[in-house]
RNA sequence: CGGGGCGUAGCGCAGCUGGUAGCGCGCCUGGUUUGGGACCAGGAUGUCGCAGGUUCGAAUCCUGUCGCCCCGACCA
């Protein structure tokens, strides 16, 4: 392909809205372009990448056994309504409706849509088990798209749905998919962990998440270094046993006048604190009542803990206003005491015999605070969340280590959640009606080529790995002799009837502004026709990840490079 | 939805104690250049997000509204 003919608008400066590496580098590079907030179009480079990934996806899924359609991304709200996530699943689902009024909704998820389509044509055990895949835009009206295509509203999923006669047999097919997402993920390029996760808002009894290792990444994980057991941190178990409660190391509470300060930092800066002497007091409304959860200072609430313990179906942190009526003091100065609200603490708030919290006050905290003596009413719950160094609960001799990850992927174990409520049966060997088992697996398209842009970037720009690089090869000219474009040419000629991705940098532009272009959109591989070289028929060859260039025969160069990209794909 | 910030040329920004808009990059033309984002000369591009208001006069002041970004809450 000649450079000159393809659309690749790249830029020096990034728009100042995007913040996040991969947002940055995609929209510089030319394979992005936003055209509201979460909802961004692919330009040509774009397609390229996202192209290569479902092409991956395609080939693992069908060797596994699956087949592909597409379903409509417009779904009648009748069939949300059976399976009551119209009611359920809340704003994020966009709503239209048609000339007459009727609702419809725009696609988040296709879990009824598939049902219906599997409910009128499947009948029968032996038409059983069925595993049917698309790939296709998603709509959620998320309340806070960010970073390009990490969270966009609008996303391309694989999503899978299976359908089996037995628990055991979509037992089997999940582990065969598990496995299907690995050679995926794989094949990517990418360095990722499958960890055990909790089911969220599509439910079902048992569900790992696929997720790419990056600072940046919005989810927490932990993994044991010793045996094979890893989570995300909303889902990981922890090996715990309550200590004693601690007896007061003070004789009364005694406030501290902290104006200003709300965080625990800025008052353990100010009393000279660390946070694990504090208490977190949080407020949380839970199936319409206020109630509050205490943790150390420097630990983590784990809200499914925390609903858990309380047996409520809906939990959300308080509003500031509700925070001001419970506390009777701004947020950021809430204490646990003497309040007429039921107060659940992590097991080791119970084990600190003095202790900073809020004081009820604005501007005020107290200090000598004991659970024991200050809130005796108070339950003692596991809350707290896993952390990194924590013991592992799998095999009790290990211990966790803390990464973030980008969430790529997600398989669910569904059990009969929808099809028994959309009524999905079919007839056994005895001829009994029965609801199919489910099982349903998911994977972020766009957001793969985001997070294979926060793993493999530089200073410079991107560095696709070579199964998802938008082109293989790139020739650029120093020069404009005529036989540097004749050389170069020839090679694109050589590479192309080789099967390889070839672009070829046609630009009447100088050498540097070539290079430049090149390292940012990430290339892995890169030819440069120089008149140096060529005069001993000689070609530079440079990998993207490499400093220094090396001289290959111009005879040579073809067979090479495709060498090298068999090497990269294997 | 709470907190913070920003909307001025395709992108990055200045102008904001009121007097009808400017810089850099990019783009177009011509010339000189050609191994890590060249230089010179000339040129095009704006309903200053939108709507009201104050004023002789508004990018600038006031009110409202819409959009966008970041943090939080939420989330396959």
């Amino acid at each position: 392909m000649r450079y000159s003919r393809l659309l690749i608008p790249t830029l020096k400066e990034a728009p100042s809205e995007a913040q996040v590496v991969s947002h940055v580098m995609l929209v510089r590079g030319g394979f992005i372009r936003k055209l509201a907030a979460g909802i961004y179009s692919l330009m040509p480079l774009g397609m390229r990448v996202v192209a290569k990934i479902e092409r991956i996806i395609r080939e693992e899924l069908t060797r596994s056994g699956a087949e592909e359609v597409l379903l409509p991304m417009v779904h009648p709200a009748e069939l949300w309504q059976e399976s009551g996530r119209w009611q359920k699943y809340g704003p994020e689902l966009l709503r239209l409706k048609d000339r007459k009024g009727a609702d419809f909704a725009m696609s988040p998820t296709a879990e009824e849509a598939m049902c219906d389509l599997v409910r009128r044509d499947v009948k029968s055990y032996r038409q059983l088990p069925l595993n049917l895949f698309q790939i296709q835009d998603k709509f959620r009206d998320e309340m806070r798209p960010r970073a390009g295509l990490m969270r966009g509203r609008e996303f391309i999923m694989k999503d899978a749905y299976s359908f089996h006669a037995t628990v055991e047999d979509a037992h089997r097919e999940y582990k065969n998919m598990y496995d299907a997402y690995v050679r995926i993920f794989k094949r990517c390029g990418l360095e990722f962990r499958a960890v055990e996760a909790d089911t969220g808002a599509i439910g079902g009894s048992m569900s790992h998440e696929f997720q790419v290792l990056a600072d940046s990444g919005e989810d927490a994980i932990v993994s044991c270094d010793n045996c094979d057991y890893a989570a995300n941190v909303e889902k990981a178990e922890m090996k715990r046993t309550a200590g004693e409660a601690a007896a007061p190391k003070a004789a009364a509470l005694e406030e501290v006048h902290t104006p200003g300060a709300g965080s625990i930092e800025e008052v353990g800066k100010m009393m000279k604190a660390k946070a694990n002497a504090f208490i977190k007091t949080l407020i949380y409304i839970a199936d319409g009542k206020p109630i509050i959860a205490l943790v150390r200072g420097d630990r983590e609430l784990n809200e499914l803990k925390l609903k858990a313990a309380l047996a409520v179906e809906a939990l959300e942190l308080a509003s500031d206003a509700l925070v001001r009526e419970v506390t009777g003091a701004n947020v950021g100065f809430a204490g646990p005491h003497g309040r007429s609200v039921p107060v659940y603490a992590d097991m080791e708030v119970r084990e600190m015999g003095w202790a900073v919290t809020g004081a009820n006050k604005t501007d005020y905290h107290v200090k000598g605070f004991n659970l024991g003596r200050d809130v005796p009413e108070a339950k003692i719950v596991d809350l707290r969340t896993a952390a990194g160094g924590d013991p592992c609960a799998r095999c009790g001799t290990g211990h966790y280590k803390a990464y973030r990850g980008i969430e790529v992927g997600h398989v669910f174990f569904l059990g009969t959640k929808y099809s028994e409520p959309m009524k999905v049966n079919f007839l056994d060997a005895e001829g009994k009606d029965k609801p199919m088992v489910m099982g349903c697996y998911g994977i972020g398209v766009t957001r793969i080529a985001a997070a294979a842009v926060e793993q493999n970037h530089d200073d410079d720009g991107i560095q696709w790995p070579m199964a998802l690089a938008p082109f293989q090869v790139v020739i650029t000219t120093a020069g404009r002799e005529p036989e540097l474009a004749a050389a170069a040419e020839t090679l694109e000629a050589e590479l192309t009837a080789r099967g390889v991705e070839v672009l070829y940098d046609d630009r009447d532009e100088r050498p540097g502004a070539k290079f430049k272009d090149a390292d940012l959109i990430g290339i892995p591989l890169r030819v440069t026709v120089g008149k140096r070289g060529l005069a001993e028929g000689k070609l530079e060859l440079k990998k993207r990840r490499d400093k220094e260039p090396t001289l290959v025969a111009q005879a040579a160069l073809a067979d090479e490079l495709a060498r090298l990209i068999q090497e990269a794909l294997a």
